[in-house]
DNA sequence: GCTGGACCCTCCCCCGGGGGGAGCGTGCAC
DNA sequence: GTGCACGCTCCCCCCGGGGGAGGGTCCAGC
């Protein structure tokens, strides 16, 4: 140590609380480089002025954001972009918290022993033409992508017939991704933006009505499946979700009222 | 369809919203097992009655509940101990969801622009023995022990002579896992439990104190480090951590006072 | 100068919880 | 009878490391 601060991989790692493995793991990928290595050796030589840059990269780590991002971000020398990036990463956690929320008061449903018994009707729905947006999205951006197309639709729709609906892709709840559909009715659908007219087609739907947050609301999907199957019918495209009241019209989850609509068609007995 | 509710893996997966690749695995896995498979084609069957089964399993996977664990809790019929088993693990996301807080603590101390002087003293620390209780933890159980510690410290310490402290191996934040011993001085040491004397050696400690939550401690970790390099200083042995000012004394958690003491000795130019 | 032990190196395989895709067999509707 | 959606298995890939083998290096004590 020539005074100066140059530490072996293993000084640095108990300085940093960072693993000797995980060290050099990110010398290889890039992220945290020696301050120098010996040709002859391949000794590692951290220096202290490091261990701050280390400690960002644990506790970005710690938040579970991906090395790629952290590398992005204890590259980007300005403290404008870095405060912007980890800004960034924190609402991912705010909305993965939200979706925690909703497994656990699911779970707490789906553990109770008695479920209430099930409305469901079958409804014959007519081909509409409405005003949408739609997107090719992720399932964990649906959140925030439902909020942005709202937003939209609010915007240009101002004399709506009914109260905001949505078509989802079965891929969507299958493989994290897939199509997704915000539609208001109205008389004369605009074209503005990402706002544009679409005639859904007509179906049967089975349809029952979730009550309560969304968080919960696969519980509902699930015994709707369950009903659709045990009248001997067959599921057929995207599902359907109508926001009767939501959290637009009033701030009380239990009164929120979802529509769930599931396309279904007759099956004969095999 | 026999109308009873048999289903193929695709319209299962569309019901329970699990990708067929998932229902695959959970199948190998010996997690959720078809109803039955053809002999002679290897395709799987479903019930209806295992849509259910499919939504617990869905639910506790968004909660990151390994699958090894959602075996044991969909296997186990009894309602209480599927209770119990899931409480447990909503007890694990609370003490994540701490985790996360600190982390996002000490990430927004980091990030701040211009770090406030470290106050470091050394301090030579003689012999002492004190009423202790050490175990083999990991590093995400270090709350929950230390609740459990310092209760049975308090339990069977009657007369102390000075606040409570910590010692921690350097492998508990190295590798998560390592020793730790919680301690309280007393003229007498009790033996009582998991409560008994031990002889803490003599070193010599550079101590700085920190203030305000322990989400955060980390940073204050680092710049002690920086400290004891820059002063051609090297770590030997368990870090001290002494609760000069704890939750047990105010709920204020900027009044807060922890001093970490990192053993040391003087090493000289290379 | 030698030796032992702590420390360092690279390399390969392992984990969980899937995804992508190849290559092939099946069931059903037209 | 034929197309094609759906089913099957098998293998390799992803991340962020951990375990351990096999071997080189540094340094203190003798």
């Amino acid at each position: 140590m020539h005074g100066g601060g140059v530490l072996t991989i293993g000084e640095f790692s108990r300085l940093s609380h960072l693993s000797v493995r995980t060290l050099r793991r990110y010398h290889d990928a890039g992220l945290l480089e020696p301050a120098s290595v010996d040709d002859a050796t391949g000794y590692r030589h951290y220096g202290v002025d490091q261990i701050p840059t280390a400690q960002v990269i644990h506790r970005l780590r710690e938040l579970d954001v991906p090395l790629s991002d952290v590398q992005r971000i204890v590259r980007s020398g300005d403290p404008e972009i870095r405060a912007t990036l980890v800004a960034d990463h924190l609402r991912r956690l705010e909305s993965e918290l939200e979706r925690t929320r909703g497994a656990v008061a699911s779970l707490r449903r789906l553990l109770e022993p008695e479920p209430p018994p099930l409305d469901v009707e079958l409804r014959a729905v007519p081909a509409t033409t409405v005003a949408a947006v739609e997107d090719d999205v992720a399932y964990d951006e649906v959140l925030a992508w439902y909020a942005g197309a709202i937003a939209e639709l609010d915007a240009v729709v101002h004399d709506p017939t009914g109260v905001p609906g949505g078509l989802y892709d079965n891929a969507l709840f299958e493989d994290g991704r897939g199509h997704a559909l915000l539609y208001r009715p109205t008389a004369h659908p605009p074209r503005s933006g990402r706002v544009h007219p679409v005639t859904l087609p007509a179906v049967e739907l089975a349809v029952t009505t979730h009550v309560g947050e969304h968080g919960d609301i696969e519980v509902t999907y699930g015994e709707l499946g369950t009903w659709v199957v045990g009248n001997a019918l067959a599921v057929a495209g995207p599902v359907r979700e109508t926001y009767v009241v939501g959290p637009r019209d009033t701030a009380d989850p239990s009164a929120w009222r979802t529509e769930i609509g599931w396309p279904v068609f007759r099956v004969g007995p095999r």
